[in-house]
DNA sequence: CTTGGAAAGTCAACAACACTGACATAAAGT
DNA sequence: ACTTTATGTCAGTGTTGTTGACTTTCCAAG
């Protein structure tokens, strides 16, 4: 089980079963890591992690339609709707009829909205750039490369749109 | 990539907004990614993934006792005991009386708990193998050191407890 | 030897968040 | 005119987490 692989021509890597449990691991305690923060800031405000990732990407892309977020989401459109539903009626997403087509609905964050985004990002972002800092910019471009890779490929799609600065 | 430059020695990293956000994202689909396969595997035996985690660890470390078990996977033991209940009464989970300490319970795999668990681990570490040769040796090495900095410090500790093999 | 407390298990209630299925409406496309 | 798409909603269900209360077992300290 614990074997190499020859690759046509690639880089060999010489991985045993517990080298890759090891890195099946650190996701699993990295990721807990990673929403422990913003899961006490929704906390304090009556949401969960769904919320978060509504708000985060109507941020991202402003404007954006339900199906857009639905599939970004990878979630059901009920099970959406119950998430977007209370954002709406406490004004934090405001839901704007489309002008071509006028059975989109054109998502934005209201200013509240827009705070509780801040408050939210700024935690995981702080967060990601102790971790950044502590591992240094060769290992950085290493964790990116590597969780692209892990991604689905309806997934990576999503992702690539995001725009970079590299 | 990240920009750097050295002051008193130390690597300043100069993260965008952009930057740290692109990673977080990536956190977030690769996580997906790394679920998928095990998630669909659980689903034909009518598991899900509080189970998995359960037979992951202990399958990692034969032996250890119901607090331990609690303290790495974060939960209640009243969340824990429903999914042990299962497992234990399905047969794949053994729980054996401790020796020493008669209260306390020593958790092993059966032989069809170790068949489920090597299916599950088999599909993750495929993925995760395909991401490594895919990312390459030196973004491996990047990628556990920015989880493990990402990790609350008691969840580093039962990750740092593995062997390593590297 | 008694007693305090730790380990484990159980019962009940509840909440978040996912799912399926069915159905309704409006508007776009053909 | 007909079909498809986008959205929203109602109802029911399942997994996984939470609190709180309570019991049994049993180690260990007084």
């Amino acid at each position: 089980m614990a074997d190499s692989s020859t690759q046509g021509g690639e880089t060999l890597l010489f991985l045993t079963d517990e080298q890759l449990r090891k890195g099946i691991e650190a996701m699993f305690f990295a990721y807990r890591g990673f929403t422990a923060d913003p899961d006490r800031i929704l906390d304090k405000h009556g949401y969960g992690r769904a919320h978060h990732r509504a708000i985060h990407f109507i941020n991202r892309e402003p404007g954006l339609t339900v199906t857009t977020l639905l599939s970004v989401l990878g979630v059901t459109k009920q099970s959406l709707n119950r998430v977007l539903r209370t954002l709406i009626d406490d004004g934090l997403v405001e839901s704007r009829v489309g002008r071509k087509d006028k059975r989109a609905r054109h998502l934005h964050l209201t200013p509240t909205g827009e705070a509780l985004e801040r408050e939210l990002s700024g935690a995981q972002r702080e967060r990601m750039r102790g971790a950044y800092r502590t591992a240094g910019p060769q290992a950085v471009a290493g964790f990116r490369q590597v969780l692209e890779a892990m991604m689905d490929p309806d997934m990576r799609r999503h992702y690539q749109m995001l725009k970079d600065d590299s």
